[in-house]
DNA sequence: ACAGAAATTTAAGTCAAGGTTAAATTTCAA
DNA sequence: TTGAAATTTAACCTTGACTTAAATTTCTGT
């Protein structure tokens, strides 16, 4: 997959702690724990936001496009 | 919905149909329309990265989030 | 003004997966 | 070593990202 998450990071240059992240947010320590991981497929756009709000980022602060040479070919069947 | 999708200006940029992109990453122009206009609430990684693929891009660039100091407090209850 | 292509919208439907809670296990830091 | 933080698994619910089809609207060129 060559969407990768960058979140640690921001938790990281913050100083937060994912829990707390969680609550603050109001998701599941346990959803935040699968999308810091890379272990979840998509996202929506409200968790997105929130995220953003909470560590003062922008998506592309926490989500990254690894570029993969072969993405476009793969793109008609399935990938991921 | 602080999440603002920014595929216009991409789009001019390369100079693409929007109906070619959907045919290179392999999704309806339906959905594309509807992503395009803000009119879905998330997006799968799988889509993600196949636009950033064709477009040469980061998420960052089609997804940005217009900063509200509303969504801390909106976190709780239902936003969007 | 006309014609064709591109784009939007609506509708109806499928189903993957984002989300939850609960509980056990593992990791981390004082 | 001891508790908090984090991870993982499992079972479940529900949303909504997707699809195709078809009608309508907007755009573009001649």
């Amino acid at each position: 997959m060559p969407i990768r998450i960058t979140f640690d990071a921001l938790l990281a240059r913050k100083g937060m702690k994912a829990k707390h992240v969680a609550a603050l947010i109001g998701v599941s320590e346990t959803q935040l724990s699968l999308f810091r991981s890379g272990k979840v497929r998509g996202i929506r756009f409200s968790t997105l936001a929130k995220l953003c709000a909470v560590l003062e980022c922008q998506p592309g602060d926490l989500v990254v496009y690894d570029a993969d040479p072969l993405d476009l070919q793969a793109a008609d069947d399935g990938d991921d």
